[in-house]
DNA sequence: ATATTTATTAACCATATGGTTAAACTAGAA
DNA sequence: TTCTAGTTTAACCATATGGTTAATAAATAT
């Protein structure tokens, strides 16, 4: 099921362009790091990417794919097997979590996708999703809508949830130093991570007024 | 009450600095795009902020400080006028979005002290709040726990609660087409953010979850 | 008046870096 | 064995760009 590995060059340029990327930011990487880093001569670089713009967004559709892919299979299997509206939802949080986790480097490409102005996203996740409407986004705003028509959730606005669920995701993979920022240390970075996942679903879910 | 227009160089700079970077971007910003901007020569650029880093650190400082310290006598206020905890919780959401959408330009200045590696930012911080314990979050952090012990919030997580909010007001201005990805147009900008806010702090405060 | 410190300018510069090119090598087709 | 299309290489290159410098002007101190 894994992804098989591609040895042709074209593939060892891509996955050292996402290391460099990842590792020096857009602007950071070097052109020719990257062919040094994939073991090849930096025309052949040119040769199947054109220019660095192009590359960066190859890299992009790469990782939204591998990102979300796995997301994907995983919540419309929770659908399909006819699981609670509760769980669909949190369990798509969890989802998240473990993918942005599996592969947080590259948090660092997708900041530097949306600092660029955000014109490269929506086109990169088009050719992610080629004309079919399938997403992970989707299949959670239908969810949420669903469970308020039958009155098993609350009438939140669904896509502004979406919206809030992505942002608290987010945020954490921003960067592991905003934790010092808020002023907590952490001893164990995988109960660390398992506590944010907990503590978001559960503000999701119950908000954080006391219930009479 | 406004901070007076300071006229000397080093401030001209400073203003034009924050224009160009904001716009162009930390790499994008050549400086001697700042100097034309600022109408000034560029080797006063260097003479007074040394190299483009430094600049670029001054500028954090100067913006964090403009965003935050708005904010930070506003909570402080509602504090001291004794608010309840739940008004003192969904008020300092509101400023913190209208602090965030009367610069929104300056999410890209963050984004790309962000992306640069978590290095600067605590450092500004620092400089922001000298040595003084005193921000907005830490006022929210004591709020939410305050509310904890007197059972009007559950039992939440305050510092994962705090990141959670950060989250969703910070993914807003992250950019503002984001809102198309998640298939949403927009007909009325200050509606929306209106609606925004209402959304994060419903979802806040009661969760998604019916109460039974 | 004179010395000294601070501010400002125009002209320079080193070099890093994205991108090119022309030639050579390979492998499969005819 | 030749032809052709696809690969690969080493050597180049134009130039954008962060940063410098040395000379000068304006304040400020003595």
């Amino acid at each position: 099921m894994n992804r098989q590995v591609d040895t042709s060059t074209k593939d060892k340029i891509l996955r050292a362009a996402i290391r460099v990327f990842a590792q020096k930011g857009r602007h950071g990487t070097r052109m020719d790091e990257v062919a040094q880093e994939a073991g090849i001569n930096k025309a052949m670089v040119y040769y199947y990417f054109s220019n660095k713009d192009n590359l960066f967004f190859e890299i992009l559709t790469t990782i939204f794919t591998e990102m979300y892919q796995n997301s994907l299979h995983r919540i419309s299997e929770d659908i399909s097997t006819g699981k609670n509206h509760a769980d669909i939802i949190s369990n798509s949080i969890r989802y998240s979590f473990e993918s942005y986790n599996k592969n947080p480097h590259y948090t660092r490409i997708m900041i530097d996708a949306i600092s660029s102005g955000m014109d490269e996203i929506p086109k990169a996740l088009e050719a992610v999703y080629d004309s079919s409407q399938l997403s992970p986004t989707s299949y959670i705003i239908k969810t949420i809508q669903d469970g308020i028509d039958k009155k098993i959730f609350r009438a939140v606005d669904p896509i502004n949830t979406m919206i809030s669920i992505t942002g608290m995701t987010f945020i954490y993979f921003l960067s592991r130093n905003i934790i010092k920022f808020f002023g907590m240390k952490i001893d164990d970075e995988d109960e660390f991570l398992d506590n944010r996942i907990k503590s978001v679903i559960d503000l999701i879910m119950n908000g954080m007024l006391m219930r009479q």
